[in-house]
DNA sequence: ATACAGACCTGATAAATATCATTTATTATC
DNA sequence: GATAATAAATGATATTTATCAGGTCTGTAT
């Protein structure tokens, strides 16, 4: 099974999760052990909402998207998921079943661990429990932060949050090809589909950003964060 | 200092945090030897965002607000915390800021924990770790259904799914006291104060509640939830 | 009792946002 | 390369929600 670009070793593996370090050597090939690799095409459905949590995602190429199947067949975006990222919903810790999905936005290389030892090993390992609780614990701060934005702020101020983010956090450049679709924005920003195209052409015609339907450029990076916080 | 009404002893509270029962009568006993005992009369800030995070709380008698101080001085409330309930925002392992502040509903009786013991026990203790880990996941599990209400459902749904909760989670009975304001009902919905008063007028009129500023009474708890679940 | 403050309530209006219908790209498929 | 399917764009309209300006009520302090 283990093709030409298989990852074989979470030892050596170049995605790997920053927290294995605080694993011994034992316990990341424990890990290497009940690890199971798979390729996602776009659109494919990695985790399903509602299924049981036995197996925790670890990224190791390309970008998901985290989001939750809510009303009327409406989704919401939570995260996007990059190299480097766990996966590991809190519902691991609550009810044993996964409380968003998680599907592929480019191809993607990823690998499943069992949530089981991932558990276990917290609980035998403190550094590495910590390092788990401060995972929850980000996700979570940031979480605060999308429902300030979302309480507060109106739809400019959303989108060029967004905007930055996806510069700043998930593609590390101004200008970065838009793997998200217009609908897709919508649902990480709580906003209709149309209202992003007018919103994106607002601001392209106010000089703050070139955008098309495959690339976008953030050229004034102050007005974007001003309008990102005056909301 | 220990007057009439104190706690005095971690092990015999009967208010205290059901996952001490993970500690060791030794462990226990290091936190009640650190525990400062506090009251608090009605509005008082108890926990301050941006604070470092240096204590937890644990909530001995009364209700208190985790809230956000965001945008142009509007708060949002996160949750409502009752007796039993430990006070442990996610900023303690991610910054050691506090990233919501806490604030006195009723006349309250709380603890203040050292964070960085609790933090040390967690190390040490793996189940008393795991116990943490469920704590910070239960939270974000029901900061992802309080992002939907908001994100795809209207006003009416938002108010009424928060009147189910009062009555569930905060009361446990379908009459109580309204200790909350206008104000702060809408704080936890995201929507204006007057919109809060019109709803509830309209759920008044169409008999699903009785209400009036002291006290609200579910009168038709089955419309109620179909009023919050249709959004 | 009277005055004051704060919460509550109300109606009118304005702003923000969603929906609908339609056209125009773009991508995928044969 | 033609055709179908999906996404993007656009204008008109409807709905939802917030704001504003004024009321009323209730409790507290003088």
């Amino acid at each position: 099974m283990a093709g030409p670009d298989m990852i074989n070793n979470c030892e050596k593996c170049n995605a790997g999760w920053k927290n294995f370090k605080h694993l011994t050597k034992n316990e990341l090939e424990q890990v290497n052990n009940n690890r199971y690799e798979a390729t996602f095409k776009p659109g494919e459905v990695m985790i399903k909402q509602g299924s049981p949590a036995s197996n925790a995602m670890f990224m190791a190429t390309g970008v998901a998207k985290s989001y939750i199947e809510g009303l009327n067949g409406k989704n919401f975006i939570l995260n996007l998921e990059k190299p480097g990222c766990l996966i590991m919903g809190p519902g691991t810790y609550v009810n044993s079943r996964h409380d968003y999905s998680v599907a592929a936005i480019t191809s993607i290389r990823a690998c499943f661990v069992s949530s089981d030892l991932l558990k276990q090993l917290a609980r035998t390992n403190g550094a590495f429990a910590e390092s788990l609780t401060e995972y929850f614990c980000s996700r979570s701060v940031r979480s605060h932060t999308r429902m300030i934005s979302m309480a507060q702020k109106r739809m400019p101020g959303r989108l060029a949050e967004l905007l930055l983010y996806l510069a700043d956090e998930i593609f590390g450049t101004s200008e970065f090809d838009m793997i998200l679709t217009r609908q897709e924005l919508g649902e990480m920003t709580s906003m209709a589909k149309e209202c992003v195209v007018r919103i994106l052409k607002e601001l392209e015609d106010s000089g703050v950003i070139y955008s098309d339907s495959f690339k976008v450029k953030i050229l004034d990076r102050g007005k974007l964060l001003r309008i990102s916080e005056k909301g």
